[in-house]
DNA sequence: GCGACAG
DNA sequence: ATCTTGTCGC
């Protein structure tokens, strides 16, 4: 690739579209739902995912494993269309094995915290129409680190006038983490419930490390940390 | 003109 | 994301 960072005057137009279907409704997690925390480890395209599923309000269930393939590769700004379909194709098994549907997702990446606001977490709510939310361990729009060292601390991630996310301290002294809406949720209550799910002490939310754990065990040949499917 | 951008 | 050793710290 001569230069990777050029735009994909198709796939930026898809993202548009998409964006436009983005509903900034409200959710409000109630005891039991369930919640499930996704994320990949890639062997060239062979996609790994793990998805850590829990029940708010009552705990972590278990991590499933599934094969897929990438979608494409990974550009800049166009990472949904990489990630997002094997997460898709992944989520769907899972929900047809269990019987029963997520409430709410959580992405280990951004939602419309994106130049286009169409970040994985948003390509996925979209594509479910479900409850989603977007948590990057970098920043992909400027940000402020927040003001506060304390846990909880935020600074919110502007374009033009609007509000799109926020950097947020999940514990005190560490480095933020970037959170965003997905799909038919509020900024806050998906800080309230990143904040709530990374209480162990670490940086980043427990189920996500659960997958990210899980995901990386899977790939390299070991799956006793989930149940592959 | 050059550099840089989730995972 | 992945490629990769040792090293520091809880």
């Amino acid at each position: 690739m001569a230069n990777p960072f050029e735009e994909i005057p198709e796939l930026a137009e898809a993202q548009k579209k998409m964006a436009q279907k983005v509903a900034r409704t409200a959710y409000s997690p109630q005891k039991g739902d369930l919640i499930f925390s996704l994320d990949i480890q890639y062997v060239e395209e062979d996609a790994f995912v793990a998805i850590d599923v829990l029940r708010w309000q009552e705990g972590a269930e278990k991590v499933y494993l599934s094969l897929q393939k990438a979608g494409m590769e990974y550009r800049p700004r166009y990472f949904s269309f990489r990630e997002g379909p094997p997460l898709l194709a992944a989520i769907l098994a899972l929900e047809e094995k269990l019987g029963e549907k997520a409430s709410c997702l959580l992405v280990d990446g951004h939602g419309i915290a994106h130049p286009r606001r169409l970040g994985v977490a948003s390509w996925l709510g979209v594509q479910l129409d479900r409850p989603s939310i977007g948590m990057a361990k970098r920043p992909l729009l400027a940000v402020d680190d927040p003001a506060g060292m304390e846990r909880g601390s935020v600074s919110p991630i502007m374009q033009n006038e609007e509000l799109l996310g926020y950097a947020l301290r999940t514990q005190a002294g560490v480095k933020p983490i970037y959170i965003s809406i997905g799909h038919k949720i509020d900024l806050e209550t998906a800080r309230e419930m990143v904040l709530q799910l990374a209480d162990q002490g670490y940086r980043i939310p427990e189920p996500i490390r659960r997958a990210d754990h899980a995901a990386r065990a899977f790939a390299k040949g070991q799956s006793h940390l989930g149940q592959v499917f």
